[in-house]
RNA sequence: GCUCGGGUAGCUCAGUCGGUAGAGCAGAGGACUGAAAAUCCUCGUGUCGGCGGUUCGAUCCCGUCCCCGAGCA
């Protein structure tokens, strides 16, 4: 049986993964599980590269445009979900196809999140205004002062990590470095994964997000920009710093020509695959990898899924 | 043709009161435990436009030539 298994794919941006999810899927009876922290939020299905009707019409498609572009999402929310849905894919004997770019994403479904309760909205405003007003240098040495071993771990300048590990501090006067002393916490203990990797080259990989941008702004990008916009957002907001969306936010201000935004654009989108590819590299271990961008042909893919299965 | 600016790293530019030069961006690699399409770290020799001159020593001062921009004719 196969009510305890779970298909990953993982790669960077472009690479063509959501195409093979919907292959695998397809072929095994499986749903395409969204494993990508853009991907989960509305309005900006183009820029996100979420899968097209089409794709939802030949297999069921789940975790895509769940948020409001004004929620601040994150792991554990998604993880948890992800193990609802997953579980709820199961119980209908089909196999969840897990697909994303999202590196962390992935690395806490396998291998667990650190027990720690979600801070306290008072106290994440708290260190954000701190951090506002007298940068990330100075929660550093806050930081410092009451939990030197994380302070240790980190730059002063990570702003991102320097005020979780203080804001985890204040919240619960436990050291962020306590707390990663406790064993991660596995929501879906009974899984077995099964990962596969899409390794392409970087020549590879930057051509097809070149060309996969132009389709973009072919296909409304912009429009979906000005729509975002509209909303009048606070800029901080992880779908509002999605890829593609302040440049062309620039653009529509008249700050730049089109043109300049879409160079930005596809430079910035190749930086960010470029960091995958070093995450995917490093740090995720997987059952299978291909060396090149999934082009349609996933007979081998198929073949050792079966072997999987039944294993 | 004349006058004034400029010509320094792949790009935009700093700088050296004369002792052979450094930022940002780009590029390469890396980190990543509740914002991860985020956040951060490491890596800088380049005829300092060409040729002469002054000088112990010139990218810097002087002369001259070439190129770009603005203005005047």
């Amino acid at each position: 049986m196969s009510e305890n298994r779970v298909i990953i794919i993982a790669g960077p941006t472009a690479s063509g993964k959501s195409a093979l999810a919907v292959d695998v899927a397809k072929a095994i009876g499986g749903v395409v599980v969204n494993c990508d922290s853009m991907q989960v939020y509305k309005g900006m299905p183009i820029l996100s590269a979420c899968p097209t009707a089409e794709d939802k019409a030949e297999v069921e498609h789940t975790l895509f445009e769940i948020y409001e572009p004004s929620f601040n999402g994150n792991v554990v929310d998604w993880l948890e979900r992800a193990v609802a849905e997953i579980k709820n894919i199961w119980r209908k004997e089909k196999i969840p196809v897990v697909v994303g770019g999202t590196g962390l994403y992935i690395d806490n479904l396998v291998n667990g999140t650190t027990p720690i309760p979600e801070t306290s909205a008072k106290v994440r405003e708290e260190v954000a205004q701190m951090l506002k007003e007298h940068g990330s240098v100075f929660v550093y040495e806050k930081l410092k002062s009451v939990d030197l071993e994380s302070a240790e771990k980190l730059n002063p300048n990570d702003k991102t990590r320097v005020r979780r590990a203080y804001e985890v501090w204040l919240d619960t006067g436990i050291k962020l470095s306590d707390w990663h002393q406790k064993p991660m916490i596995k929501k879906l203990p009974e899984a077995e994964f099964f990962i596969i990797k899409i390794c392409p080259s970087a020549d590879e990989l930057d051509e097809r997000c070149y060309t996969r941008f132009d389709k973009m702004i072919n296909e409304g990008a912009v429009q979906e920009v000005q729509r975002l916009l509209e909303l009048h957002l606070p800029n901080t907001l992880p779908a509002m710093k999605a890829l593609g969306v302040p440049e062309l936010a620039r653009y529509l201000k008249g700050e730049c020509s089109l043109e300049q935004a879409v160079e930005e654009a596809k430079l910035h989108t190749r930086q960010y695959a470029k960091r995958q590819r070093t995450w995917f590299k490093n740090k995720l271990k997987a059952d299978m990898e291909l060396n090149c961008c999934y082009a349609g042909d996933c007979a081998d893919i198929l073949q050792r899924i079966e072997q999987f299965r039944k294993s």
